[in-house]
DNA sequence: AGCCGAAAGCTACGCCCAATAGCCACCAGT
DNA sequence: ACTGGTGGCTATTGGGCGTAGCTTTCGGCT
């Protein structure tokens, strides 16, 4: 019986795919197996069980998320750079939901945790985005939860269809960017 | 042996504290038993199962936030009606995590289905708040929908401890509803 | 009061999943 | 070629969901 040729990483990403195509909540050990076709105990050689794979899964979204964002966000600035980073994030959850699911759900165990880096890197790309606009130094904390807040509930309630009517979606995104835009630049200027 | 007096209501209630208590995910028809002083099976007299169970816990959420947004609202308007809202949306997420995270995660099986009105009263509330802004009334649906994300975001971020603790948490949030208070003042007069 | 049927509790069971133990085969390095 | 580590496997335990079927209790009716 020949090997399967597994290490750590191959697994985490069939995982990953699995979870974004059924639900982070239908996640199993052996749905993951049978993708790699492989025994369900045998996937226990490289990932330390279902939680463990968990965490991989949300250090891959992280790390994922924050190179979209730094791609997308080359060379933009203000309104730009805002508008960029929202919809990044806003396709991220919808073509990844699995992932996300298991980013937000997660937390780093300790400081030397690859997903707190991860996650780090990612509100760094949100910080960039507050940087085009002259905020206080002291708001730009507050600014950079809000932003957060506001992508992460827009982002998590289209996607569990917590919305009515999905035709005006769109329309409501690139309201909420302009609102924000001009919060913001009022903000910075007052 | 005594019978215990169930009805689906007790269970529901019960469900929904230990769900609170420990998290949904970590629901099971184990630990309502053992709550309610009773064997798990019996529960299968009162309720079709945990699915349902859930979307019972769902819509108890439901009525309690609705309830508790009439409430803590009557006769406000402005900027007072919506950090009066924001603080009871952020308060019901933190005291009843269980409950809340059943409300976002489910979704109503039919128009006749009791989580849709619930559901339905409190998006209700949410555009209350908006009339005391001068909005045009093709943004109205635009306002509600970023509200609903920024007070989703912000509270399901705050109790899975997504936010780091180095500022305060209270400031954030005062900030944030200044800021919605400016935008839409903004946008009600242009 | 006594009975009778519905309903509420129970035990026993089947199935699925997580996780562990222990076995066997394949391959690398000497 | 031998040998040891490693990656697969089967078998098993424990727990959770859900069903089947039994027993007991309680309300209503005569």
């Amino acid at each position: 019986m020949p090997r399967a040729g597994l290490v750590p990483a191959t697994v985490t990403e069939a995982a990953a795919d699995v979870a974004d195509e059924i639900g982070l909540s239908q996640l199993s050990m052996s749905v993951v197996a049978e993708r790699l076709g492989v025994k369900a105990p045998s996937l226990y050689k490289h990932v330390d069980g279902l939680a463990d794979l968990t965490h991989r899964i949300a250090t891959l979204g992280a790390l994922e998320l924050g190179d979209a964002l730094r791609d997308a966000m080359q060379g933009l600035a203000g309104r730009d750079a805002l508008a960029m980073a929202a919809q990044t994030v806003r396709a991220y959850v919808k073509d990844h939901p699995g992932r996300y699911a298991a980013t937000t759900g997660a937390s780093p165990t300790g400081p030397d945790d690859p997903l707190a880096s991860a996650l780090d890197r990612v509100l760094e790309s949100f910080a960039a985005v507050l940087h085009g606009y002259h905020l206080n130094p002291g708001e730009q904390i507050h600014a950079v939860r809000m932003l957060r807040s506001v992508l992460h509930g827009f982002a998590t309630l289209e996607t569990s269809n917590g919305f009515q009517l999905d035709a005006d979606i769109d329309d409501s995104f690139a309201w909420m960017i302009t609102f924000i835009d001009r919060g913001l630049t009022a903000a910075g200027a007052p």
